[in-house]
This record gives C-alpha cells, structure tokens and sequence, in this order.
DNA sequence: TTCTGATTTGACCAACTGGTCAAACTCACG
DNA sequence: CGTGAGTTTGACCAGTTGGTCAAATCAGAA
C-alpha cells in the first residue's frame, strides 16, 4: 500500500478516480450491492490495484462517508444570525436544494447509509450531527422569542428542511416519474420558497 | 412448487411467514443485502422450503413490491371531496405520518427501491401512480380555483406530504439521533398540522 | 390403515465476491 | 543508464450465495 509521505502525482490522480467511481456504484446500489470489481471498472483500474490504494472495500465506503458528513452540513453550519431570519433560513433551504441538484449522487449515499439504520456512522450523527443540530436551534429559538420568525417545533423544522430538499434528490425516479417533463427543481424552487415564508412569516398576536 | 389449487391451511401459514421475513430482512438490508438463508432463518423454514414456496429470491421481492404499492396508495385514494378542502388534506398528511409509524418497514423497503433507481417498479410508478396523482391534482387545481385552499403547486404540494411524513420512518435514526428521548411522531403530528394549516389556509386576495 | 400428493431437507453445485501475493513493470532521480 | 521505490497485474483462494435435486417425511382423504 502507499507509504504516508506526500502522495505522488499517481495516488492522487488514482485515489480521485477510485473514490469518484465508488461513489457512482454505492449511491446507485448500496454498500452490499456494489462489488469491487464494478468499482475497479468504473475507475478503469484492475481489481488488486483499488486494493493498493485503500485496504478495504469498507475503507472506501468509510473514506467517502467521512468527507461527505463534513461538507453535507456545511449549509447549516452558514446559518447565522448576520441577516434577516426569515431571509436566512430561506437561503438555507435554496441552498440544500442546489445540493440535492448538484450533487444527488452524495444526497442517495446518505440515504443509504440511513434508510439502513446508519450502522457506519450511528455515532457521527448522535454526536457531531446532535452538537449542531442543538447548537441552530437555539439560534432559531432566539429568533421565535423575539417574534422575528413564527413559533414552531424547531427540530422539526429543521427535518422538515432536510426531508423536503433531500427527496429531490433521493426519490428522483418517482417524482420524475410522476412529473413527466417538467423540471423538478425549478417548480421546487419556488414551491419551498412559498412554503417556509407562509410557515414563518412573523404574525400578529 | 405448491400447485394453484386452493392454498392449504400449510401453504397459507408458510407464505406468510416467509413474506414476513423478507419483509424484516429486505427492508433493512436492500434486495441485495439480503440473503435467503437470513429470510429462512426468520422464518423458522430451510432455504430449500423457501424456495419451495417462492421459485427464487427475486420473487419474494416482487411479491412483497406489489403488494406494499397498492396498499402504500390507499390513503391518496381516500383523498376527495366529500369534507372541507383543508382537513380532507390534513386528515391525508395525518394517515400518512399513522402509516410511517405503524408501518415502517415498508416504508424503508419502498424507500430502498426508489433511492437505487426503482429497477423494479419503475412501469408502476409512470403508469398507475402517475395516473392516480393526476387524478387527485385535478381535485387539489379545483379546490384552489375556488379558493378554497391557498394557491400553491398542486405536485409539489404532494411530493412535501409523501417527503415529510416518510421521513419520520426511513430516517428514523437520524431523527431518533438527534431528538434524543423525544417521541418523533408527537411532535411531528403538530408540526405537521401547523404546517399545512399555515401553507393551505385560503388567504385573502 | 393405506395411499397419494404435499411438504421438507441434507447434500450439493456453479457463480460470485472480497481479498492475497509474488512477480513484473514503470517512473524519477542521481 | 542504473537503481530502488512506487505501481500494476495475473493467478489464485476461501467464504458466501442463489438455486437444484433426489430422497425422505408428512397430511389427510378414502
């Protein structure tokens, strides 16, 4: 395997192939359903050749779940209390929606590791996901204190945003499906947009 | 195989049993991730008397498959004029949110199907559940023309209410991670309701 | 009880899968 | 050009998996 001095221009140029052609098969089969050698061809490497590069199957799977817990949250770490509330929870919502539609090979990933009881990063999210779900939503309650957005549930909330954005991505088939030509995202879009300004919008009372 | 004469009172009891073990065993494993010889020990069968009930693995899915989509449908078909607009469509978000509860290992299986492309069910999902969805968005259009309900894009509306209750079980770690102690469905039921009621009440204009 | 079809199973198989390894090849640098 | 580290691969292996089959066992109608 490579020693762990600086990466030569090979390991690198191989560890990217390696790592983007198992993101295509995990996110499109699973962890279970993707086999080696599948991974091997995408990347138009030979079998033992992955194997070189990462000692497992599991250590591709492991490498691509750590690198996409961290950037998948960056969206709500950015929310902060530098705007209007309303506005920034809006932007937040646009943006996990771009994600869905720029990177929906990440967003099934996830799922998959979820929908089957997350048993590779059980921890991650009990822990790193909990501290910063806890933290924004303290945040949002300081904004519903003050009035500034309409009181509701603000975890759900928060799931709400992640379930909303996520199933363009994650139910893609179906909701094309059922569709038929129009664009998803686009109708989306707006669709969120109205949605989250009528839930919190601040009223009188 | 067992002839299709009538199913004996074994036939009756064993086919059940089996369906239920692959439902457990596939809903929280994917099609490939699950073995047969792990559905014939939840079962209490041997592998060879599956497959004695069902001619291969495929058939066990494709059984369970057609049976979940008519079943998981009903709810949207019960969706129709004979109450006031608003809590006909809360009454449907709130089955939904019953169903994700009680049911949530079709949920997953579903779940599992849809995110790896729906190979399987991808005809069902452009024909019959594309036809029943027009039908029911034919009723949202009239209900908004009349103002009765607020304006919003009558498929997207949909695709939230499938999102936002499904979520609850096919991310049930995630959320269970998150909330901590905290029963999901309680406070989901609320927020949902507020939701709806704040995105569909008809608004003056 | 007997007999026939229904049910069950142990033994087996071929294909697939993740992973190993020694040998071969390539590259960069002195 | 020589050389040693870095890279690649064909051949191979053991475990798993979906599925088969003939033989054994069982249920129930006559």
């Amino acid at each position: 395997m490579p020693q762990d001095r600086a990466p030569t221009r090979i390991q690198k140029r191989n560890r990217a192939a390696i790592l983007e052609a198992a993101l295509n098969v995990f996110s499109a089969n699973g962890f279970r359903g993707a086999t080696v050698d599948q991974i091997a061809a995408e990347a138009g490497l030979s079998k033992p050749n992955l194997l070189y590069y990462f000692p497992s199957k599991e250590a591709m799977h492991e490498a691509l779940l750590a690198e996409l817990l961290d950037t998948w949250l960056d969206p709500l770490r950015a929310l902060d209390d530098s705007g209007e509330p309303l506005e920034e929870l809006l932007a937040y919502v646009h943006r996990k929606l771009e994600m869905s539609r720029d990177y929906p090979r990440e967003s099934r990933l996830f799922a998959n590791e979820i929908v089957q009881g997350a048993p590779r990063i059980h921890q991650a999210l009990s822990e790193d996901l909990k501290a910063l779900v806890d933290d924004k939503v303290a945040l949002l309650r300081a904004w519903m204190d003050a009035g500034r957005i309409a009181p509701v549930h603000p975890y759900h909330l928060i799931f709400s945003i992640w379930s909303l954005t996520q199933h363009y991505a994650d139910f893609d088939v179906q909701v094309r499906a059922v569709l038929g030509d129009e664009d998803p995202f686009d109708g989306a879009d707006l669709f969120l947009d109205t949605l989250y300004r009528r839930l919190l919008s601040p009223r009188p009372d």
